[in-house]
RNA sequence: CGGGGCGUGGCUCAGUCCGGCUAGAGCGCGUGGUUUGGGACCAUGAGAUCGGAGGUUCGAAUCCUCUCGCCCCGACCA
């Protein structure tokens, strides 16, 4: 391909709305256009690497033994209906009507739309088990779309949902997708890291997160620092440390006014935060709840939420929790509630004379101790791991990382199998609901964060499985003859089937360098004076600093043995 | 949704506070010429309803009101 025939505007400048480097990148090096907030235009080369990632996504998926299939993007809302999740989504499915007012989703994710498929085709166990998957756009009215192609409204994801007969299959289908994704990502070029994630309320045992570590993630993972363990914080446990014993206070109480916060009780009793037994009241499922939880500690509504077994949680608004505690905001506590449901996180147990509210405006109780001044009757690890935190497998220390998920697998169980109603019949003639997996890799976030992975200041550094072109030939001549010299060699390697990207443009040679480190493609030929004068031309690798000069005989050799190492 | 910021040739921005003449610059683009191994130079030229609507004024990119779009932070931990 000729440069001077193709569309590649590169930009000499970073565009204004671009924050993070890959954003800055893909626009710069003209793989990308933003047509709106969240929605982005592909120009062809940022197609052509798109569809390299597609490829490699395809063949490991069919390699695993899924088979590919296209769903509409439009899904009917009786599916929806069906599983309940039109009632349950929220605003972030796009919601459309026809002509006659039916209603219609654009798909945000394909469950339903697969299971429907997999019940009007299959009816016995012969027939599993099934690995369904397709590469389709995905539609989300994301509460903020950022960071470019990272979180849009529109994008593209491969997902797959299999279906097994019983839980040991979908083990198996599990584990190969899990060998998949390790050999799709890494043939990106990406280095990810596996991560157990929460699999909420599907009653899912197995959830595992493919994230790329970078600063612009938007998901937290904890790392154990001498053992692999590796947790989404959504999930991440960790081990209490047991708080030192102290000779139990009387209780009391004491007037705070206007002390609300942990900040504000800090400063009021002059002690730590973990002195405190935050009190916070939720309301799940249409009912109301208190957690318990040291001052210095978040609730991890994720756990909650899986302790609970809830459909819906969310924190209490004032009104209700006037309504439970009898006080405002700021002054709720475990103390005299009696007909309260009180879920207490592992550690409250051991603090002793501490300090909680009163249920009573503006005031305290101090000296609270658990177990004489309030009954711990349930008891869970419902709160957030942090940074310093000892790991739950090997007590070493737990540090964190920010990650963009790139892909997740997780076994979905019978949510939407039973929901509509999917059954088989069994060796037996009985019928059996299939159990379900499902998992998902995000097309363009994936190249993003190659992109994000794999740059420096001057642009992108295409990994080799997935660069727009083999080799950017950048020709130096002076004259036809000359012109006609590179050409030759612009021949004789698309006669050897290699992608070449010749730029033929009349400018600088300097132009020409900036843009091929931009645009990053992995090798760089340049054909110029050493050609002409010596036969000789420049082969440089765009991760290194130096080059190389070699014969034209060899430079399809070299070429390949760089795409073959 | 809450807070903050920004909309001026294709791109990056100045001008707006304090209203005043044909709205500027750099980059990019067209033409002619000189150049050619790390974003060349000279000459010349095209290109802007100053996001949109309404208002104030003799006069609005600039002031006021409304509106649209975009970016960033946050989104309830008492």
């Amino acid at each position: 391909m000729k440069v001077s025939r193709y569309l590649i505007p590169t930009l000499k400048e970073n565009p204004s709305d671009a924050v993070v480097t890959s954003h800055r990148l893909m626009m710069r090096a003209g793989l990308i256009r933003k047509e709106s907030a969240g929605m982005y235009s592909y120009l062809p080369m940022g197609l052509k690497v798109l569809r390299k990632i597609i490829n490699i996504v395809k063949e490991e998926m069919d390699r695993a033994g899924a088979l590919e299939c296209l769903m509409p993007e439009l899904t009917n809302a009786d599916l929806w209906k069906e599983s309940g999740r039109w009632y349950t989504m929220g605003p972030e499915m796009f919601r459309i009507e026809d002509r006659n007012g039916l209603e219609y989703a654009l798909g945000p994710t394909h469950e339903e739309a697969f299971t429907h498929l997999v019940r009007t085709v299959v009816s016995s166990y012969r027939d599993l088990p099934l690995n369904l998957y397709q590469i389709n756009t995905k539609f989300r009215d994301e509460i903020r779309p950022r960071f470019g192609v990272i979180r849009s409204k529109e994008f593209i994801m491969k997902d797959a949902y299999s279906f097994d007969v019983d839980e040991k299959g979908l083990d198996e289908s599990y584990n190969a997708m899990a060998k998949a994704y390790r050999r799709i990502f890494e043939r990106c070029g990406l280095e990810t890291i596996p991560v157990q994630a929460d699999s909420g309320n599907m009653g899912g045992s197995a959830s595992e997160e493919f994230m790329v570590a970078s600063e612009i993630g938007e998901e937290v993972l904890l790392l154990c620092d001498s053992c692999d363990y590796r947790a989404n914080s959504e999930k991440a446990e960790y081990r209490s440390i047991t708080a030192e014993s102290e000779p139990q206070e009387s209780l009391r109480e004491v007037h705070t006014p206007d002390i609300k916060t942990i900040d504000d009780l800090v400063n009021f009793f002059n002690c730590q935060p973990d002195k405190f037994f935050k009190s916070i009241i939720y309301v799940y499922d249409g009912k109301p709840v208190m957690v318990v939880v040291p001052g210095s500690r978040d609730v991890n509504e994720h756990k909650l939420k899986n302790y609970l077994g809830a459909l819906e949680l969310e924190l209490a608004s004032e009104e209700i929790v006037i309504k439970v505690t009898g006080a405002p905001l700021g002054f709720a506590g475990p103390v005299g509630l009696k007909d309260l449901r009180i879920i207490c996180d592992v550690s409250i147990r051991s603090l002793c004379n501490g300090v909680t509210g009163a249920n009573k405006k503006d005031y305290h109780f101090a000296g609270v101790n658990p177990g004489r001044d309030f009954e711990i009757k349930e008891e869970a690890d419902i709160t957030i791991a942090r940074s310093g935190d000892l790991c739950p497998k090997c007590n070493g220390k737990m540090y964190e990382k920010k990650g963009i998920e790139v892909g997740h697998i997780f076994k979905l169980g019978y949510k939407y199998t039973k929901a509509m109603n999917v059954t088989v019949l069994d060796e037996k003639g009985e019928a059996i609901t299939p159990i379900m997996g499902c998992y998902g890799i995000g097309i363009n976030r994936t190249m993003a964060a190659i992109v994000e992975q794999c740059s420096d200041d001057k642009g992108i550094i295409w990994p080799k499985e997935v660069t727009p072109f083999h080799v950017h030939l950048v020709g130096i001549a002076k004259n036809d003859e000359e012109i006609r010299q590179i050409e030759e060699i612009y021949d004789m390697l698309i006669d050897s089937g290699i992608d070449v990207l010749y730029d033929d443009r009349k400018v600088s040679p300097g132009f020409k360098f900036a843009d091929a480190d931009l645009i990053g493609i992995p090798l760089r030929i340049t054909v110029g004076k050493n050609y002409f004068a010596k036969g000789e031309v420049e082969l440089k690798e765009r991760s290194k600093a130096e080059a190389l000069s070699i014969a034209k005989n060899n430079i399809v050799a070299e070429i390949k043995k760089y795409y073959s190492a």
